[in-house]
DNA sequence: AATATTAGCGGACTCGAGTCCGCTTGTCAA
DNA sequence: TTGACAAGCGGACTCGAGTCCGCTAATATT
């Protein structure tokens, strides 16, 4: 499986030189941020707002975030590598234990349902600002990892003869994942009230439909 | 299958009493609004220039359409509904030469997908709208049509045995219309250059795996 | 035809996102 | 240590969406 793991945000000792106050600005929005967020709702909190509580100017904000969905995906990112690390770990392991793809596909499915869920609020607006910005490659990442993931285990599948060689698979990567827009899985969540077993399992079925 | 015909603006003579002034600066700004569109791309086209334009005060302007997805909303009515009323007749004949309710709803996710594209760049703004705003029902009207329309043709499909009586119909319609989201639909079109038929016959693969 | 009622009108206003630019300060080289 | 200069900073500013409210004028009533 190609392995993407382009960090957002070189850490440890990066190449060189980040400014110190920089630095320290850097963690003292998220912090801040985190906060608000926290009390107040994602929605609720403005980037002035954010600003101001952090005692820094609007520019700085915009320095270091170059607008609400980037911040949103820093604080994120921590979860974010995790959950990417986890699961690749995990699926190495099944590998090992000759799980067959397909199987490895459908806990992928399930854990990313939950992981969305957790975080819907973050990714709707993450994911909002993606849509508006074909330059910013940074904030698509997330959802680039996911394609690509799922891509390669149904590749694998089609190789190991689990799925036809003829199918489609740049397309129903894509088509699976549409549900998992944060936008239309929280209306799925909130609207029609689906629960997250049901939609593990309607998209898992969708999925075996292919075979 | 279930009728939502709901006209989202009575026509003709209805009930009573539309101002004249009101009624023509309805048209006026639909009008004006379109010629913006068409010379400039709605995105490059805000609610003050169409106001302007118009020769309306903004306030006027938002009497007549709260936001600007459903002043897009409106601008696609008269081919939405011949939309519906086409499929609507033609799926009426189809089953009275027995075609099956399965081949049914593949014809329909093909006419639909070529209508979304035909209509993304009002749908973006228009389901844009439509997802930030629980209230206004009126902006929704249109997905909510669609997914009664595959909710009904797989509800009969499962009657007449082309399908298992056990299928989660409610969330897999919601499945298969996530990929049709106007901005989704745009970024599979425009960014990985997916054509038409691709699509369709992605998605009704998909459909076809449920078998 | 005169008047009351009330929908309709318009543009000034608020609110949030994101930009700009002149001032400040950390860093590096000498 | 010092000086140059790039990186960083902050807040005033622009831009668009959507709201508000006092004035206007179409319709209904007599």
């Amino acid at each position: 499986m190609t392995n993407n793991q382009l960090p957002l945000e070189p850490i440890g000792s990066p190449a060189k030189s980040v400014r110190r106050d920089a630095a320290e600005n850097r963690v003292l929005i998220l912090q801040t941020a985190e906060k608000l967020f926290e009390d107040h709702g994602v929605d609720a909190v403005n980037m002035a707002d954010i600003a101001q509580a952090a005692g820094v100017g609007k520019g700085t904000l915009y320095r270091r975030f170059s607008n609400k969905g980037e911040l949103c995906l820093a604080l994120m990112d921590s979860q974010m590598t995790e959950f990417q690390d986890g699961m690749l770990a995990r699926m190495q392991t099944l590998s090992e234990q000759g799980v067959s793809k397909l199987e490895q596909l459908d806990q992928f499915i399930d854990a990313l349902v939950h992981f969305t869920d957790i975080h819907s609020p973050l990714l709707c607006v993450a994911q909002r600002a993606g849509l508006l910005e074909g330059e910013n490659e940074a904030i698509q990442l997330p959802h680039f990892w996911q394609y690509m993931t799922v891509k390669g285990l149904m590749r694998s599948a089609q190789i190991d003869g689990e799925l036809a060689s003829n199918l489609d698979i740049d397309y129903f990567a894509d088509a699976i994942l549409s549900p998992l827009q944060a936008d239309i899985f929280r209306y799925q969540r909130q609207v029609r009230e689906f629960s997250l077993d049901r939609i593990s399992a309607g998209l898992r079925h969708l999925v075996s439909g292919l075979k």
